[in-house]
DNA sequence: TCGTTCATGTAGGCGCATCTACCATGAGTA
DNA sequence: TACTCATGGTAGATGCGCCTACATGAACGA
């Protein structure tokens, strides 16, 4: 029944969201029913019926009509896995990645269901270098009061005269990808700007790391085209001069 | 059409997903037939057609009857979101949390259908924070480098003798959780042990930074009761063994 | 010219997860 | 005793995304 070395039964997210949820009603209220079930999940009550009937047939839950829900021991176990996931999840969004923490628990339930034990364990891993590295700790502070990741004016303590303002200062080798003439290749190192702009800048698929041909402008001077990826695009200037780039030409 | 301040329209995963495939077969092979859609997405033949109609009525791709099949301007601009949020996260997973590649592109499929805006926002500025800060890179050499992250023989250049070998050495504070006495509390730093038992051990939710609180042990002395996060759960001592802890007792 | 072959398309079905609309139960109350 | 009302349950529909089985059509070789 409850055998900790059995494998764990496969469930379809949506199952999976309902075990979650009667593992935290349990825990919080001692007990679990049908409509508190539908509210925490923003469904009707029909809609849990059906699958209340599927996690018992499952042997997860005990369900017998007009009673209180509970977990079976085997349940819980598969409860724990989805939600100690959940947590984790959420941490690492929010406390690694300061991703604010309704998007961070937003992101985190997408992901809890599909992500593979390989990738679940290599964020444990990276939370386990972070508490235990001396070096680890001391970045993920520094990152998160670095001013790319947290716009409020929060400054960076130390070392990284870069990125203290808005625009690239002190490193010579940065250009605006506006400045660049048909003909350079250049490489992506950050998009300066928030908000709309550069979600959209994101959106065509302009990010760190990308390699950057410049093609050409057009006549009248303002869209440029450029081309990454195997395929052409064209960028207003207003939005080249917010994409930060190294020369690739030596 | 192809107005690039125009919100993206929301598809379903799996019509993304085809936009995806079309966008690479379209780039690579300069058309895509139902049948290569097909076999990439590993689906029947059958089952493409029906999503192709619904993507060629949004108007994303050009679909007539017999005659290969080509993005529209706006499906490339959709295409190439979701196939640049797919890369970005396939990098993040990999290059950063040193997940294996078929791991890392498995998982970012799953999560680029989902995860916010602002989400993947916050792994760009982790991207450009690496890149930017000059504390930034060595840490993530190092972490690639850590024992903890790597099991393979490599080891850590510098500073953390502590997770050198696989037994903690020198950090006195660190125990087994096996050595915690009953009504003791403590704080979970890592899990030794690679393999299945270490998977059990995170899928009960003993996973870095939780708290726990030893309630007792069996009166046959194996399994120990523990407590977090509002329920109880019993424990091998030979798992116990592997989850290093600090004591919360002063 | 006529088959053969193979990609494409159609028809119909299935399972899941949701919905709406309505019905049943039972506990408290007039 | 009978009414009311919240909660739970049933029936039936919908949309999606997949399937199998079968039909169509175009290209190519005999």
């Amino acid at each position: 029944m409850n055998d900790p070395d059995t494998p764990i039964v496969q469930l379809s997210e949506s199952l999976e969201d309902y075990m979650e949820t009667i593992f935290e009603l349990v825990r919080d209220n001692k007990l679990a029913r049908i409509k508190d079930i539908a509210k925490a999940r923003d469904v009707r009550s029909a809609s849990v019926i059906p699958a209340m009937r599927r996690l018992s047939d499952l042997g997860l839950i005990t369900y017998e009509k007009r009673e209180y829900i509970d977990l079976t021991p085997e349940g819980e176990r598969v409860a724990r896995r989805v939600y100690a996931r959940h947590r984790l999840l959420t941490r690492f969004f929010r406390d690694i990645l300061g991703i604010p923490h309704e998007f961070a628990q937003k992101d985190a339930c997408a992901l809890e269901h599909s992500l593979s034990d390989v990738g679940m364990d290599h964020i444990v891993r990276f939370f386990e270098f972070i508490q235990s590295c001396p070096e680890g700790g001391d970045v993920i502070s520094r990152l998160q009061t670095c001013s790319l990741v947290n716009s409020d004016k929060k400054q960076c303590t130390g070392g990284c005269a870069v990125h203290r303002e808005d625009r690239v200062v002190n490193q010579a080798q940065m250009k605006s990808l506006r400045q660049m003439k048909p003909g350079q290749s250049c490489n992506v190192v950050r998009i300066n700007g928030t908000g709309a702009i550069r979600q959209r800048i994101l959106d065509m698929g302009l990010m760190p790391g990308i390699n950057i041909y410049v093609e050409r402008l057009s006549p009248a001077g303002d869209p440029m085209w450029i081309k990454f990826q195997g395929s052409q695009l064209s960028l207003r200037l207003k939005e080249a001069e917010m994409v930060l780039v190294v020369s690739e030409d030596t």
